[in-house]
DNA sequence: GATGAATGAGAATTCATTCAT
DNA sequence: GATGAATGAATTCTCATTCAT
């Protein structure tokens, strides 16, 4: 009665919850059904009842994680030149872009719907600040005389890219990532 | 006798085509129900049926004249120097986002989901388009070497600063007017 | 405020009529709407209400026409001898079956689902029994032992031809008849 | 524990089968709502759709068993003669129609409307064409000259008696079992 | 823990019918 | 007579949720 060696719980809530994220971000929480969760998980649809309250509360539970896992301006190098910061803060950005689609996704859609657990859309307005704060340090380091109105705007920019990126209408990040770093002299 | 407050179709028609935008644009089409159009339109369910053919076929009249409520890099001069035409273009997209949030907004929504109606993506895609085409000509007359590549900027960066505004995680749009028309050294 | 020497009123209805006549038997009754009825027959909805009380109330009325206009064994010439007589009443038959398909089809949907109106069924039935009698009565003129079997029979098969007919089983009618024809002597 | 009274799934899809098929053939396709269906049923609407995808999947299912339950032209004994095995045949007919009115009345309805499920009628038409295969043998082997005209005829003959049956004319199967026995000379 | 049969509320849609004009 | 906008009940179907096993 303990609790398995193979802690049958924890792995099967975790496989419902990845299951439900992926379902959620590539088709919509509407449009995601528990028996498509449950088919994609493997399991039957009332096992899903034992781990979460109902679809609502699963919901919440990838969005806490959403929001919880947004990149956050880390791979920072106080001794390293703030050059090297900014490249490595776009880098991160955009090879998230890249790489989480489908989370940037679902970030930009809660930013579009608006009206979710106003708790989810404080996590990843926090997560916003934090990048701000970032980018506009390392503008300060670098002596603009704007810092957080160009921590805005390459804020605004990589917005866009990602929305571009998403909606495919990018014409690549590679090219944008140069101009960017050409922009700031960056490599 | 002369217009009644509520003289029929035309009337009718309207009311539940901008209901439905309002709710499409804020709540997702999926999550709009008939129902809900219904009661906000102050209509019965049934007598949607009598203007759309059904639930789809509203969405697309709200999709098309999303699309073609689109701004188009109009107002262009051809004696005008292009870097009035430039400053007109930014102008015009600046306070599009501003003052048709709802449609931008709408926009943005058919972008992320990406399923929906091709022939409407399709009229939203020619639309961008356009618009990469007219900053690319004024960037060609502007003599960058990058004409393409900086219109492609430009509009990312724009589209950018309209899923921030969106969002409300803009710090406003003027600022970034006045930045973007310091880069281009406007006005 | 007479009645138009066009007779509106007359061929209105009549029009009306005869499209839900038409419609009823070959999409059925459940599947014609009011709405079919009316753009085929280039009138509104609501006027079909002037002149039946309902839907219900204008197929009675196709209904009763139905069976008053099903063949009865008319074109009897007592002067002619009974083979002549038998002739004629089996190409009548035959004749009903091909050229008036879908009233037949009508009446053969009226047997099957039994239900409707019990005085419609009455009026079918009772035109059966005129088709037995006159058959009936031919065969006693033509000495058959047992005239009434022998008419109950002739029926059965005629009712199994226009089944087949319909239902597009037959191998065409011409050879039936022949086959009927030189079993009975006939030309 | 042994067998519930109302033990699960099998016993509910049958019911739930059985139910349509007894609606089915008595009103009609179209007039049969699911409401009705879980009404007599006993069920609830929504559990139809546990065991069928949807209605016309459910009629498909009943349409499958029509076809399949139709009476072949088994019971065929090689070492027979052949007036023996005509005799059969007529016999497993008649039969046949007087114990599965159902059945019958419903194939009936399916070629009258026509419009219906083309794999079904196409399985409805192989089994007439098996009737037609199988007299037509046992007439040649009776030296018919027109064996297959006698085939047809025959079982047109058999047509007419199940419609009459179904709807009430005949004056009985029993006589006209006599009628078509002594018309072949059997028994 | 785990299953899936069963339910019922609600969604989209159709359609007979009414009624103001 | 004639129109067609408007209604509301009924229909098919979906789906989150419950519960007996």
């Amino acid at each position: 009665m303990q609790s398995n060696p193979s802690s049958p719980e924890r792995d099967t809530k975790s496989v419902i919850f990845q299951t439900a994220f992926k379902l959620f971000a590539t088709h919509g929480y509407q449009e995601t059904s528990i028996s498509m969760i449950a088919k994609n998980a493997g399991i039957s649809k009332g096992l899903m009842y034992h781990y979460y309250r109902n679809k609502e509360d699963l919901l919440l539970e990838v969005l806490k994680t959403v929001s919880l896992d947004q990149i956050k301006p880390a791979n920072w190098d106080n001794q390293a030149p703030p050059k090297e910061n900014l490249k490595r803060l776009i880098d991160l950005f955009l090879d998230y872009i890249q790489h989480q689609t489908y989370i940037k996704r679902f970030s930009l859609f809660l930013h579009l719907q608006g009206q979710h657990a106003s708790e989810v859309l404080k996590l990843l307005d926090a997560n916003i600040s934090l990048w701000e704060k970032a980018f506009e340090e390392l503008f300060l380091q670098l002596q603009f005389k704007d810092a957080q109105g160009e921590a805005i705007y390459l804020l605004t920019m990589l917005d866009g890219l990602a929305l571009r990126h998403i909606s495919k209408h990018s014409y690549g990040i590679a090219p944008m990532r140069k101009k960017l770093f050409s922009k700031y002299g960056l490599v």
